[in-house]
DNA sequence: TGTACATCAGTGAACGCGCGTTCACTGATGTAC
DNA sequence: TGTACATCAGTGAACGCGCGTTCACTGATGTAC
């Protein structure tokens, strides 16, 4: 018999095991015998610490949700000013997306679920609640006169979630010929020509 | 009995309902049962004019990318200069999404499975076909002087390609208070100061 | 123009695989005395 | 410190639902004569 291990820490465990398979495979190709195997279970095992794959995703949601804003966080808490935050949240973004964590296909493919709408809406409510923290930054950087005062900070904050998305999916496409840090980059100065004060 | 069509006549009916079925569900919720049934047949009725569920998706596949492709050409030819037809096709691509042919939305979740490497592919090859083609305007806009020549033009592109990506996972979460194609005028201000010549 | 026949799109019952889930059982771990 | 017991994480067999797929059959449609 496998290690035993106390509920709690086995939670955590398949909880971050989960949003690995999900960041790989999206909701779809997600399914508990993987699971299982990740964490060196047999299938049965899961329902000891869930209540059902639903569950697991459920939790493996709250998680990437504590993940992603505490991106934010720590960006804004670390860089002098809103610009600054907003150049350091993309280049970590990137950074994710080159080693796996892919978030933006975590999103769409866990907001594609017609039938699970529990699911489907508190994925848009996470969602909702990124581009509302980055927006905040673009606000702050307009107050500080660091962002141009007549852009529509919505509109602002909007371009600057697309900007890493399909850079994320092209990179699939042209393999390892794409570098994602490179292309952060280069978007960068353009979002940042489009957007601050000059 | 349900009236009788020919074969040709129904693959297309089914590939555009299949297509139907994929925005609004993705590839995870779509099912033979419900493709059926929006075209008033039954489901093993289905199998008279395609081998399975997979070569339904890899033909409305096809249909997709024809479609999609035929709207950067629409813009191309319709337009006065690539700029415009920029633009064009920014203002369609919204519209689109506000119908609910939703684009993203399709490419994410096909691209998604993991176990079908050849539709993932399949379905990384469209999206790099269309970025070709947007970037192919993108060259053009810097060699006829509109867009600045010190810009890479892959950078510009995907930051184009991201625009109006997120504004529809948005839409979902907002509801009728968000407006896309309102969104895609203020956006497409910000992508113009950040790549025209000025 | 009418009848007989061939073709083939549509039907419905049945099948089977994959996968999520259940449950009685095991045996490791930690606690009480 | 050692033994007995209770707890509970992990196991493996089995179950059943959903769904894609098959197949023998039906009957509409179009063609030959």
């Amino acid at each position: 018999m496998t290690q035993k291990m106390n509920t709690e820490a086995r939670r955590e465990q398949m909880a971050s095991a989960a949003l690995n398979l999900l960041a790989e495979r999206g909701s779809e190709g997600f399914n508990i015998a993987d699971l299982a195997e990740s964490v060196g279970l047999v299938p049965s095992a899961i329902y000891r610490h869930f209540e059902g794959r639903e569950d697991v995703l459920d939790v493996a949601l709250d998680l990437f949700r504590d993940r992603v804003y505490g991106l934010v966080e720590a960006a804004r808490n670390e860089a002098q000013d809103p610009l600054m935050a907003l150049e350091l949240l993309l280049t970590r973004h990137a950074r994710l997306i080159e080693s796996g964590g892919a978030v933006p296909h975590i999103m769409a493919s866990m907001s594609a679920s017609e039938e699970h709408a529990a699911r489907r809406a508190k994925t848009e409510r996470i969602f909702a609640g990124y581009v509302a923290r980055v927006e905040s930054l673009v606000r702050e950087g307009q107050e500080s006169g660091q962002v141009r005062s007549d852009i529509d900070p919505t509109a602002a904050t909007l371009l600057f979630v697309g900007m890493i998305q399909p850079a994320a999916l092209l990179r699939h496409a042209e393999g390892e010929r794409f570098d994602i840090t490179v292309h952060a980059a280069r978007v960068w100065d353009l979002f940042r020509r489009a957007v601050a004060q000059d």
